[in-house]
DNA sequence: TATAAGCGTGGAGTGCGCTCCATGGTCAAG
DNA sequence: CTTGACCATGGAGCGCACTCCACGCTTATA
């Protein structure tokens, strides 16, 4: 398919697929047509690395990051023993993530808990929840 | 106390936190001393302030929505109300955070358990992790 | 065959979140 | 009273992740 079509299966603008090229977080195919300037052709599975781009974005990784996770996969992808180091990595940093998110989310619950029953001694501290 | 002790204190860069005040996040006192550029002083409230910033951002806010989220808390300041309210919110962003967070590393310790097991079947697709 | 629609390239511009620097005033120690 | 540490202000610059634009070349459509 041409950058347009893979533009909207994708969900990303054209310009931002094209800074993603740039970038070398995706590599189309490049056609016959187009002549001097041969257009770029996207397969199916590019539509699925671009949705596992933006989830990784959501979870904080720079595009940076996402390259060179992503050339570390590639790298052990014959490799089980590497590909499961890659994957714990991975999970290590979200689990990080998932902490932090956790200790926020009881720090406000424990706020609403101490609101509602009519502020009963003092303030939740939120040094009580990190870590 | 003065900014650099408070700089030592929240655990930031002198220069971001000038950054911050100018940006309203931050709301020091000014001291009689410094003449025509009077000092500013930062009470204990504010290391507190400046570790919510850290977290917020660890969160995934960016600085206008800190601010604007502060802002709304301390509107609300004396209404039991709408300070509930806030905090609703506030949770239900998290726990929409949480959501993709979750389907990520589950999408991950499925793919692990999928490796590990000698790869049998079609690999775990990300789709079915998402949502 | 004209013409609109789509493509690629290069480069400039934007908003965010800092970071660095020059300048100049103030203060505390000796 | 000098000297060095500390302070404030203003402005420039930077990396990231886009976003917009002008240009010129295909290609598809009428």
């Amino acid at each position: 398919m041409l950058i347009s079509e893979f533009a909207r299966k994708a969900g990303l603008p054209v310009d931002t697929i094209r800074f993603y090229i740039a970038k070398g977080l995706l590599k189309p195919d490049r056609s016959p047509k187009g002549g001097s300037n041969p257009y770029q052709l996207f397969k199916p599975e590019d539509v699925t690395a671009a949705r596992m781009i933006k989830l990784q974005q959501k979870l904080g990784y720079t595009l940076g990051e996402i390259l060179a996770l992503n050339d570390e996969y590639r790298a052990g992808e014959h490799s089980s023993e590497r590909t499961i180091e890659v994957i714990q990595l991975q999970i290590e940093r979200l689990q990080h993530r998932k902490e932090a998110l956790d200790a926020a989310l009881a720090f406000l619950l424990g706020k609403l808990d101490w609101i509602r029953s009519g502020k009963p001694g003092p303030a939740p501290r939120l040094e009580d929840y990190e870590r």
